[in-house]
DNA sequence: TATGAATGAGCATTCATTCAT
DNA sequence: CATGAATGAATGCTCATTCAT
């Protein structure tokens, strides 16, 4: 995907001006008038030498769902060893607040991303959403193993799908929505409610 | 928006086969390589004869999302007498399957349709969406009153939001997903759980 | 050109309401936004029936000129008699009046017509402008031959070309002036005096 | 208008190519015909390149518009020094002779171009033929000023607007006839004539 | 390597013209 | 005869991509 492996210190600063400037636009302009130009003139280059970092236009939106991946994969290694710690409740909102914080982070530069639904270009972009997910039960399937009483919820992966999915969605459609009807501590507060009775519900039945 | 009022029986043919072509080729080529000849093509027109009908592309996706709201307000309209009697448990999976069904009728039309968020191009697109957040709304209220215990529920709006929004994307994203990790039957049941379990513990609170 | 002959009383008015549509459209909304459907609106048909009067959009326009050529040869056949009774500057004087009065009657059209110089766009609508020039002559020999004197012009050919096409292209441009700098009666005048003095001149010196 | 500037010389020549290429097209095709395709044709380059330069079709045209105007007013002033220091006649003949020729050259395209009157398509474009008026205007001036006894003419306005707006009119109509009755000696002969007339006519009463 | 001018296929849209009714 | 829906070639314009410098 990326043509020109960056051998160079200008060449790797040049590949991330590129992808950043791909955020920026998509940010500012929105799919419809991202161009090439556009992206090229926001990194401070020409379209020719985009050209040589990408083989096309494809390939920034590529690279732009690689970089917010890897981002969120490192967002959620980070807060592992804290989040393990905590009770469902605590670490319910934990996450979700460090969670909104990111999507919020360069003038809601990954919040605007994902609303652009870049996926439904290409369906090869949305396979990185696999990686989240099982980075995501990975560190459920941690957290069970420290607080071991979870263990006895019926179904764990409908309980991921659930809860995980359901408050991703949630959060990004919240931070989109002009004029949402709730606060969004009480949506976090409500997140975590959920989860915290779903559990309590799921584990009362297997008693 | 719809330029030539359908005088006559051919065109009104003709609007709605322009709609039609208009889901079928952003099912099948995705809103990027959606044209306008594209959609003449399959609607089995010429470009000029879509102009007489609407005044440019645009207003096409407006029908299309006319169409689209409007299906859903009818389904809702429909659902409702039985809907309000049945419990929460049934109730929810009641309107879960008739949702799914909705998204899945004409080879997934309206599915495809959700994922591609049409609304990001162009907010004005979106005001439809108010109407159905209105008519749910409305159905909650009814539904409350036929279950008055449900009035100790703590944060109705809150409620709302987490449960509908939750479960409309959910439902959009586990059906778009390839290799969903869980069935469709143990997702609706784990929605139908968490609405449970979730107004359940709400109204504990405030016994 | 006209591909049906008016045989019958409808036929007849309406391809006057073709000819006349177009002139109107062609004030309204000028050449660029003249269209077969606009006039046939205007002439209140439908497009298809304003191709069984006329082969083309071209033959309308050619009808227009038609028109138009026939009202100034009209005009000029009115006015003759009267005319050559008078002496030069009252002469002129009336002729310019009523080429003035033709030129803004029905709102204006003919002068918003002859603005369009429809003959750019093909030559062969320009051909009538040399009828109007024959007429023109014609008048001018029964006048000199009203005026016997003036027959010691020394050119009268050049007279002709000047004093005829300048006052017709002058007043044309005046009336189509934003601001002009004087008014219609010192322009009048002018040209009055200018066809007085230019006269007697020429003569002067074959005196 | 000008999108690019030429910052290259490569940029310089393609933007004066597009501006001829347009004064062709104009010429062979009319402006009915001259299309973007066209025009990018004959200057031999894509209609992408075109609009690399020029903001759009408009542009084009008010760039030739500017062209035509400055070319004029430069002819006005190279002429002016000379213009000066000659009798009426002469003057006239000199003036009348210079625009000629300006109106010829390349294959007469300021004459086609005139012919088509542009600023009928649009009313900002005839802005610049305020410019040329008004450079007449100094000019006229000039010349009273060495000439005090023009001083005596009764309306200097009535004048310039007759034989300055007459004398362009006439001699583009001339020039587009294809077949004139009298030769362009003659009419230029004729011209000065009659401004010699006219003045000395309007001065005659003032004496 | 970087540039940016040039490309040209492709898109949304218009409109003169036709023809089934 | 009249209709007006349908046509489709043509237009102005865009933008991902290339390549000479």
């Amino acid at each position: 995907m990326i043509r020109r492996k960056p051998s160079q210190k200008r060449a790797k600063v040049s590949v991330d001006a590129i992808i950043d400037a791909g955020f920026i636009s998509l940010a500012e302009n929105g799919i419809a008038n991202t161009t090439t130009i556009h992206i090229a003139d926001i990194a401070g280059i020409s379209p020719g030498t985009l050209y040589q970092y990408f083989a096309n236009k494809e390939a920034v939106y590529l690279a732009m769902e690689r970089h917010f991946v890897d981002d969120i994969l490192s967002l959620l290694d980070d807060v592992l060893p804290e989040f393990i710690q905590m009770d469902i409740r605590a670490g319910a909102t934990f996450l979700l607040h460090r969670f909104t914080e990111m999507l919020l982070k360069d003038n809601g530069r990954y919040l605007k991303y994902s609303r652009q639904s870049l996926h439904t270009f290409d369906a090869s972009l949305s396979q990185h959403a696999h990686e989240i997910e099982k980075k995501l039960q990975e560190i459920i399937m941690q957290y069970v193993m420290h607080h071991p009483e979870l263990m006895r919820i019926k179904s764990i992966p409908t309980f991921n799908y659930l809860i995980l999915n359901g408050s991703i969605l949630i959060i990004v459609r919240y931070l989109s929505d002009f004029s949402p009807t709730i606060s969004l501590e009480q949506l976090i507060d409500g997140l975590g409610n959920m989860a915290v009775r779903y559990i309590a519900g799921e584990m009362q039945d297997t008693v």
